[in-house]
DNA sequence: TCAGAAATTTGATCCAGCGCAAATTCTTGG
DNA sequence: CCAAGAATTTGCGCTGGATCAAATTTCTGA
């Protein structure tokens, strides 16, 4: 049985598109270990715009995305989404346990349809002991997110909005792009809202800027598409 | 040698106002260790508003802080100061290791005289091993900031200008909040300017609404000191 | 003790971008 | 294929807060 079946058997699942093995957090074990490993976990399957878990929830597992991208981010009293970070495929999230705290600190939403594996909050000391990468991965999940917060700080604290939704585009887009007859194409749905939802301004702001962009030649968007064709032409 | 005095001694310092061993990372040592820890341990007093280190610095020590405050922030190419932290008495800062991090992402600049020890980073994967409280601690040091940090970001992206003054104003305040006859004041020197470089404002800004609380009784301020008489008043 | 530097206050003006409203386009389920 | 919902665009007025300017207060070092 090879990696890609071990998983696929876990997941009852004969399409997964991913292979576990090569990523880092499971680099280098034997296929014996990978059997044991994907006998512990849960497969999810997680529809657009659906949950994994939310802001407050006990943290009762994490997850390693396999297929997907997901928005995580927390809502303010008055229903305000302030997204924080995005998972892309092969990425840890949900890892509460990493810095010490009982629960989810923000909710994970599926920004396309979703596919994650999850594994008990138990076995994370001991996922850290006996998997080399675990440890290794864990440290740069860690330091992705604090380097790619602290940018979004320093953005909100001083950038205008069109700057901002610039900065935004071109990360999603070296994140999660995929290159196309004209441009490079973001490779998830993403709405002005959600993208609003990322700046810290309204969708209507945003709206305005790929207008302008659009017109420009910068940009191609349509429904819930972006497609960047001169990422050196946005501002700033 | 008590431990007081086999900190003084390493640093050839007589006046330490701290005692290491009470520090969450190195709690529960036996005395030979911290005389081992002292001996590998360098000093450093650092000047108001000068830095321990610098942002993009190679990452050779991390350090703990023993007396005084410190603002961790970025500084933006057109000059604006971005403050993402503050370290009070007793915390880790530098530690990019912790993350992954080849050099600082951050500068670390005293609010106030500072006092600091620092070990260099390659024994960071030795004292997490031999030292049971440094993982503990590591874990916990990177939680709060993760968690500020997004509290951060959701105060930036949408809170407004009073709000998000206030809310720094009460969380130095639980930091650093020293009590006096009149209500609890925020100890270490702290001007407008710093104010607005936490929170994404102007000086002016920030005076208006101080001056305004002054008003009201809320708060008492004077040249870089600030009182917080009625905690509960500040808005939201 | 005094001069200059640093910090603060306050007023006046201006504009980026928010809130609101309405029209339009795109998508999907029945 | 159509109806209803979802997403987008665009215009307009208003305001929070930035910017500019200047006076005042507080501190520090010579």
């Amino acid at each position: 049985m090879n990696r890609i079946q071990s998983i696929a058997a876990a997941g009852e699942d004969g399409l997964l598109s991913a292979d576990v093995s090569a990523f880092l957090p499971f680099a280098d074990l034997s296929d014996a270990q990978l059997e044991e490993l994907m006998r512990l976990a849960t497969v999810h399957h997680v529809d657009r715009n659906k949950t994994f878990f939310d802001e407050g929830d006990a943290a009762e597992n994490f997850y390693i995305l396999l297929d997907g991208y997901l928005r995580v981010g927390r809502t303010t009293q008055d229903g305000d989404q302030v997204v924080m970070l995005h998972v892309v495929p092969g990425q840890m999230f949900g890892i509460a346990k990493a810095y010490d705290s009982e629960s989810y600190t923000m909710t994970a939403r599926a920004a396309s349809d979703g596919l994650a594996l999850s594994w008990p909050s138990a076995l994370w000391d001991q996922f850290m002991q006996d998997y080399p990468g675990f440890k290794e991965a864990t440290r740069k999940a860690l330091g992705s997110r604090i380097t790619d917060m602290q940018d979004k700080i320093v953005s909100l604290a001083t950038a205008q909005v069109e700057q901002r939704v610039a900065h935004t585009i071109l990360r999603l887009m070296k994140q999660a792009g995929k290159p196309t007859e004209d441009g490079v194409e973001i490779d998830f749905p993403l709405t002005r809202q959600d993208i609003s939802d990322m700046t810290g301004t309204t969708l209507h702001s945003v709206s305005r800027c790929l207008s302008k962009w659009q017109k420009r030649g910068i940009v191609r968007s349509r429904r819930r598409r972006v497609v960047v064709c001169q990422p050196q032409a946005l501002p700033a």
